[in-house]
DNA sequence: AACCGGAGCTTGATTGGTCAAGCAAATATC
DNA sequence: GATATTTGCTTGACCAATCAAGCTCCGGTT
């Protein structure tokens, strides 16, 4: 806690304020609306949608749970039970891990592999219409640099 | 992603994808980040800090539901909720509101402002050092405005 | 003045995530 | 090579949010 009781804190200036509010509420409506134009369209709730995008860019189309977890900041029971819902459509299937009896490996199939063709176009028509679009004439990079940063959970200090 | 068949629009540029991949980690990373920052510290969970927060810049620290709800980016139900947790630890209090009996005020107590102001520096302080700081030299009123339009549930199109 | 239609909020059911405990396989230690 | 520890994943209990249905009250019609 950096600051040792009494005094007050300096304030956020005007802009950062706007800023952060913005982002809030940017993190709230964005997922939401992706997942409704998604819905609404190709019927893949943007969890699934990664789960399914993170292992077809994979060589051979498969990934231990562990791995797939990480990539969809999920936590690990989460992304068995987005598998698992996945498995009930018949996306995605599970196979033992050869060189270790305890691992998983979530595998994409055909059928999910061609569900994510489906959906793939309206993900991105929505990425670029919702959030995108807004960015145009920024310093895409330096801002993906600082949201890496930002996105990095400890920062050093 | 694996690009397949027939006509398929363009894919997003090496910085684009990197920016849209920074910016789904922050989504998920910083809101536990800063509630574990501030659970640690002040035990206040991010979306009680903001209920709390919204109520106290009132004039007399009271807000009909509705108005609550949509500063907080909460459903109604879900702000409901929230002010009932909020009450049942002495934070806040119910009065049904005078010119509409139908509608409710979510009133701050003293105790609840008081607990605000415990949490406020380390909520300041956590949002300065996991997101602000990582963006300094940016135009920040700028940036506010792109994701103020990003927030913004319809694009015009 | 009795009646609707709709507004304001709560409640019930469901969902999608978390954490903690459990189980089975792998590895390290003795 | 037997036992203890650790790893990989699943399961159970829980939690916070959502939507849809319900209740209460308002206000305009007639």
């Amino acid at each position: 806690m950096p600051n040792p009781s009494g005094a007050t804190p300096q304030p956020l200036t005007p802009d950062e304020e706007s800023l952060v509010r913005a982002l809030g509420q940017v993190m709230h409506v964005l997922p939401r609306a992706i997942d409704a134009d998604m819905v609404g369209d190709r019927q893949l709730p943007l969890t699934e949608y990664t789960a399914l995008m993170n292992l077809s860019e994979t060589p051979d189309r498969r990934m231990r749970m562990n791995e797939l977890a990480a990539l969809c900041h999920l936590s690990l029971s989460g992304m068995t039970r987005t598998i698992i819902r996945l498995e009930t459509q018949g996306l995605v299937r599970r196979e033992r891990c050869e060189e270790d009896a305890r691992g998983w490996n979530a595998v994409l199939t055909d059928a999910g592999y061609a569900r994510l063709q489906e959906s793939w176009p309206s993900h991105l028509a929505a990425v670029r219409r919702r959030f995108l679009q807004h960015f145009e004439g920024f310093d895409l990079a330096q801002l993906a640099r600082a949201f890496q940063r930002a996105g990095t959970a400890e920062p050093a200090d």
